[in-house]
DNA sequence: CTATAAATGGAATTGGTGTTTCATATTCTG
DNA sequence: CAGAATATGAAACACCAATTCCATTTATAG
């Protein structure tokens, strides 16, 4: 028993003392590691700040694994058990702990001048960031819960979005049919956005996006669906959107202009929202015909 | 004397949640305190990473205390103990991007209160932020450099994201269309992807959006483009992605998820900067036939 | 100077953590 | 297809950390 235990201990008499070497010895050996070992290992190089913070169980919990799992993993690697292998990711977040604030500096300078390319990144996010920062003050409470309950309530909801906005349209629709929310994603496809609206009427939902300069086809859907009596939704960026006055729920998102550019970041958070806020509505009311 | 316990617990209802805010309120109280508690405090503050990593004994021998004065000096400032106020510590460390962890913890206090549908959008926009406080992080500037470098000189740039990272293929075409990039969105109408990606060849760029589980048909596709001399730039989310391995430039984003539900909003994000700081060095380029 | 309250040190306790074990499931191999 | 070897899940275990308790010391008020 001693003589096997020896052997095997044999196998890994190195366990990578830093970050990196360990990062490229786990992706070295990933795919001869077995199923759930390799779970572990991709979870660990994937997620390396909460491999440093968070305890076995939690940690098991988010990989979906057991916590067994995550001490064979560390034991496979060479170290006595878990704690040793956290070590090795604790020391990471010491050592990286100063550099932030020179890519902070690094930003901050660079935000005027010209754009090397990564601080283009830098300056995106910052951009983004202040979207996100206001999107709680502008939308009031009671406009979403407008919103929420009318989506919750709706027999069908039309999801639309055209051109610079169509991406949040297209998000919704995934996240709606995920939600299992009956629903349909007018994408103008082949040009017939008239035959894809057809069915819109009375206990129907559209729920529209559109934002400066606001695509004619959408005004015109939305016009369509207030006359044939169905609700209407509006995610726009301004009291005065040709389709704000329709709107039974108005949600103004103010988007952060980066030049030419509107980041989407807010809009695309706040329709994540709407989408499961009414999900999450629609379980709790009384399941209707 | 349950009566004056009470009294005492109703001293400090609020402790800070934030590092900024707990540091401020220390440094105000720090005169007012006992000695040894004084003690502590100043240790705390001198030392913060070794506040969010060891254990209370070695914490205590490092400041030169015993144990139970470190829990003391957590319950003096109103936490449950000693545990609770290492948490603030731990969230510094997570989120180091001081500006913003205000910002963040602003947003959950917000939340605290209510919980009803609005209280939904506060919390994905906290975890929108999250997402982008680490995309900085998470992004190497070679990687940044060499994606813009590849998409700058590439002939065509076909894009490819499908499902839940469609919206992001959606706005990257929108994009590169409006800073005047040849490029094809392989959007897979008509299950005729393999049409619209046959012209793909050397010279040629494909830009792929692949988050877990990884759609079959990304990669496909992106083992195709690299058989037929295309050069592969990646985003997705590990570097055990099935097209990590063959990706020219390798951009790695781990979004914070939210349920069932990822974010976009850093993707979206960085996808945004990579166009914009391509189509730049595009024309800083001599312009090649 | 005495009596009272607060602060402190050190040991006992409790809860939760990492670890180990073992039965079961799965994957190789002949 | 059978049998062996390996991998996995679930629970039991042992230990250590955080917390509490209480006796002792130190400060404060009368």
């Amino acid at each position: 028993m001693t003589s096997t235990e020896t052997d095997q201990e044999t196998l890994a008499p190195h366990p990578p003392r830093s970050f990196e070497a360990l990062r490229s010895h786990v992706i070295e050996r990933h795919a001869a590691l077995p199923k759930r070992l390799a779970q572990v290992a991709k979870f660990a190089l994937d997620h390396p700040d909460e491999m440093a913070l968070n305890t076995v169980a939690e940690l098991a919990a988010a990989a979906g694994v057991q916590p067994s799992a995550m001490v064979r993993f560390a034991q496979t690697l060479g170290y006595s058990g878990f704690s040793e292998l956290q070590g090795v990711f604790r020391s990471r977040l010491r050592d990286r702990w100063p550099d932030y604030q020179e890519r902070l500096t690094k930003v901050q300078d660079e935000t005027g001048g010209s754009a090397d390319s990564s601080s283009v990144l830098a300056r995106f996010v910052e951009t983004s960031m202040r979207s996100l920062v206001h999107l709680p003050e502008t939308i009031s409470g009671e406009a979403f819960e407008a919103a929420v309950t009318l989506l919750a309530r709706a027999r069908t909801i039309y999801v639309l979005g055209q051109r610079r906005v169509f991406p949040v349209a297209a998000y919704l629709s995934y996240m709606l049919g995920k939600l299992e929310m009956r629903h349909m994603l007018l994408d103008n496809a082949g040009s017939m956005i008239d035959i894809q609206a057809g069915g819109m009427g009375p206990g129907d939902v559209l729920l529209a996006v559109t934002f400066t300069p606001y695509t004619p086809v959408t005004v015109d859907i939305a016009n369509q669906a207030t006359a044939r009596g169905a609700k209407l939704v509006a995610i726009t960026d301004s009291v005065f959107s040709p389709i704000a006055g329709l709107a039974h729920a108005r949600l103004e998102v103010v988007e952060s202009d980066f030049g030419a550019f509107r980041c989407l970041s807010a809009t695309i958070t706040l329709a994540m929202g709407l989408a499961i806020a009414s999900a999450e509505r629609r379980r709790a009311l009384p399941p209707s015909a």
